[in-house]
DNA sequence: GTTGACGATGGCACCAAGTGTCATCACACG
DNA sequence: CGTGTGATGACACTTGGTGCCATCGTCAAC
């Protein structure tokens, strides 16, 4: 992390790195599959995390709800420790600087979104449903994220996310889609959606 | 295309993309930043194509109805035009098919999510809501895409597209999300949202 | 106590993606 | 006919990433 800091992601040779932790570059790559993934280690625990969220919520609960509830923890990761929010503007900011980062980071966002969405599915939500839910609900969790990141006012990272939650409702409202959506003939979407309920005992 | 479709995009090198091309490994890096770009080439008209058509949605179109209607005319193109939609095919197993591409790909969708959020706050969106709608609505179009890509039917882009952006109405409706949303006391996001058609008369 | 398996590390050698620098060549223009 | 300019090629170099083999420490079995 200072390393990637002070001098700079793209400057940094990974022989440097693994001089720094008296290591060879060799062994580096026995550690990490590439450069990229060392700023993203344990991200494997935050999937388990997440699903085990989804899976946890009660039976009937809305698929986007149960994806906000399962996600409301990680904000409080950061509310609760203020050394871990420190790591994570930090951690955010490294990201941010550099192409390779962002892109790789986007990668980690999709495979959680595709955890999230495996987790609803489970549940008995259809399988684009799923998917939806899973991204419209991190990606709000994310712009929540971000509005925490720079918040002059320090506000918790628990009321962006929320307030992010709510602006993604009232965004998707009041559109002609919506109004498509609920009028009368219901879609294959909608109908698993309340066929959710159904599927219970399975956990 | 052929070379990343037979053998393989990792199998094929650069030299062997330019010699195929008479060019050398120098001059194709001259035409594209790297290896992965050759794939991605036309991309930024896209954005442009999306940015205008947000743009051009009539005063007082809800944000997310801006993106759908913008997104559509996308669809048209694989509709109207078999060609057209092969190539989307192909080029879509192509990239699946490969970490790096997908990685790629997803940037891609980032930056044109970033056009679309960009082209919402020039309406007077802000920028929270511009991301959600941008993001949500690309999501629900991706959604719809890849319905259609393995749709045995052949049922045209177009309805994926348009059911998808129904099933993201759905699924967003029915959470407590909403209801906090839209109980009395208008969050900052929704005062915008509703202030939008003040801004009128720029373009 | 010696031996031997095994896991972790180091030490190459090698390939392929990018990049900087300079030479060359074609072509337009005065 | 000379000359400048843009496109290409040639070459060297850095760095990420990988395969292969040697080495070393540990620990268990005999």
């Amino acid at each position: 992390m200072e390393l990637y800091r002070k001098p700079g992601y793209d400057k940094v040779t990974v022989a440097e790195i693994a001089a720094r932790a008296g290591l060879t570059r060799r062994t580096f790559f026995r550690y990490f599959p590439d450069k990229r993934e060392v700023l993203f280690f344990g991200t494997e625990k935050l999937e388990g995390l997440v699903s085990e969220g989804v899976l946890a919520a009660a039976e009937g609960t809305p698929a986007l709800e149960a994806v906000a509830t399962a996600l409301s923890p990680v904000a409080r990761l950061s509310d609760e420790d203020p050394a871990h929010a420190d790591f994570a503007r930090q951690r955010h900011a490294v990201i941010q600087a550099n192409d390779e980062l962002r892109e790789r980071e986007l990668s980690k966002h999709a495979s959680l979104a595709s955890a999230i969405a495996a987790a609803l599915r489970y549940r008995g939500v259809t399988a684009p449903a799923a998917r939806l839910a899973a991204e419209a609900g991190l990606a709000a969790f994310t712009v929540g994220f971000e509005q925490w990141i720079d918040d002059p006012k320090r506000r918790s990272m628990g009321n962006h996310v929320r307030e992010a939650m709510r602006g993604l409702g009232s965004v998707v409202v009041g559109s002609v889609v919506l109004k498509q959506a609920t009028r009368g003939r219901a879609t294959a979407i909608e109908a698993t959606q309340k066929r959710t309920s159904a599927k219970r005992g399975r956990r």
